[in-house]
DNA sequence: TAATCTATTGCAACTGGGTTTCAACTTACG
DNA sequence: CGTAAGTTGAAACCCAGTTGCAATAGATTA
C-alpha cells in the first residue's frame, strides 16, 4: 500500500518557522527528505539522503531535527513491531490517524484507516478522561500473499 | 487476607514445559518473576527481581528468556512511548489485549480493555484479510490528574 | 549594512539496551 | 547412570541514540 502522497511540500518547513523557529539550511534539507519519502525511513536513511543533498550534514543534527519535528508533533515516529533491531521509522504526522500493520513473514508495510479507530480514541478520551497527543496502533501478523503462499 | 492472585502460579512454567522446553533453574526463577509482577518491568529489573532469588543469574539469560517467552506469545513486549529511554517492558499475555495510556506529564502508565478495541481488530483481519499474531495500541497524552492540577 | 546575541552545528566521546561467540555445564531421556 | 542436545555465563561486541563543547551561522537591532 503505497503513502498517499497529499500534503504540498514545504508544509513542515512553513509549520516550523511559523512557530518562530531558525530556519537553518540542514533543517530544511533534512524536513525536505522527512517530507518527500514515499516509506517509511529510519534516521540512518534520513542521514543517507540528507547528505546526497548536502554532504556535510552530521547524524547527530537528524537526531536533533527529527525530536524537533516528533516535540512539535509534525511526525510520529514508529516502532513496526522492531522487526529490524531497534530501529525507529518516521512519517509526517497525517491529518487521520492510521493503523500499521507489519508482516512477520515478508516484512511488507501495510497503513489502514478505521472509523472504528477514531470511535476507540474518542471512547479512551471520554471513559478514561485522558487527553490524546499521540497514538500508535501497531499489528503483527501474517498478510493476505503470505498466508496464501504458505 | 492474601492479595487476589488472578493467575495461578507457574502457569507461564507449564505453558513452556508442555511445549517441550527444558526447565532450567534460571528459567523458573525468571518465569517466576515476570509471573507475580505488580507493575511493568523492563528487562533490568527483571534481572535485578531474579538475582535476589539466585545471584548468579546473567543478564544474557535474562534476555534469551523474553526471547523465548516472546516467539511463544507468552508475553508482550511494550515500548509505553519510550518516555524513559529505549527501554522495552514486559507482562504476561492477557486473555483480553488491552490498550496502554501513558501520562507525558506524571508518567502513570493506565490500561483499558475496550470492546471497540476488539471489534477494530476484528476488522483489520477481515477487511484487510490480515492474521494479527500481536498487536500494540499505546497512547500518549494527559490523564484526568494532571488535567485537572494544570 | 554591520554588530550582536543566541540558537544551532559538527565532532568526538560516551551511554545503554541488546546480541554474539564459545567453552563449560545441565537437563531430559533412554 | 550415561549420553546428547539444549542452555548458561562471561567477555566482547554492536548499534541507535545522546552529551559536552568550541566554532558557526541565523535572526534581530541599530
Amino acid at each position: 500500500m503505497p503513502l498517499p502522497q497529499t500534503e504540498v511540500p514545504g508544509r513542515l518547513q512553513a509549520e516550523l518557522m511559523s512557530r518562530g523557529l531558525r530556519m537553518t539550511h540542514q533543517r530544511r534539507t533534512i524536513l525536505s527528505v522527512v517530507e518527500t519519502a514515499k516509506q517509511h525511513l529510519d534516521a540512518s536513511q534520513i542521514l543517507r539522503q540528507a547528505r546526497r543533498l548536502d554532504p556535510g550534514i552530521d547524524r547527530v543534527t537528524v537526531y536533533r531535527t527529527l525530536g524537533l519535528l516528533k516535540r512539535h508533533g509534525l511526525i510520529d515516529e514508529l516502532d513496526l513491531m522492531h522487526m529490524q533491531g531497534e530501529k525507529h521509522f518516521y512519517e509526517r504526522r497525517p491529518q487521520r490517524d492510521h493503523i500499521h500493520m507489519a508482516c512477520l513473514r515478508c516484512g511488507k508495510i501495510a497503513e489502514f484507516e478505521s472509523d472504528l479507530f477514531d470511535r476507540l480514541k474518542g471512547q479512551i478520551q471520554r471513559e478514561c478522561r485522558f487527553h490524546i497527543v499521540v497514538s500508535r496502533l501497531e499489528v503483527g501478523g501474517y498478510c493476505a500473499e503470505c498466508r496464501a503462499s504458505n
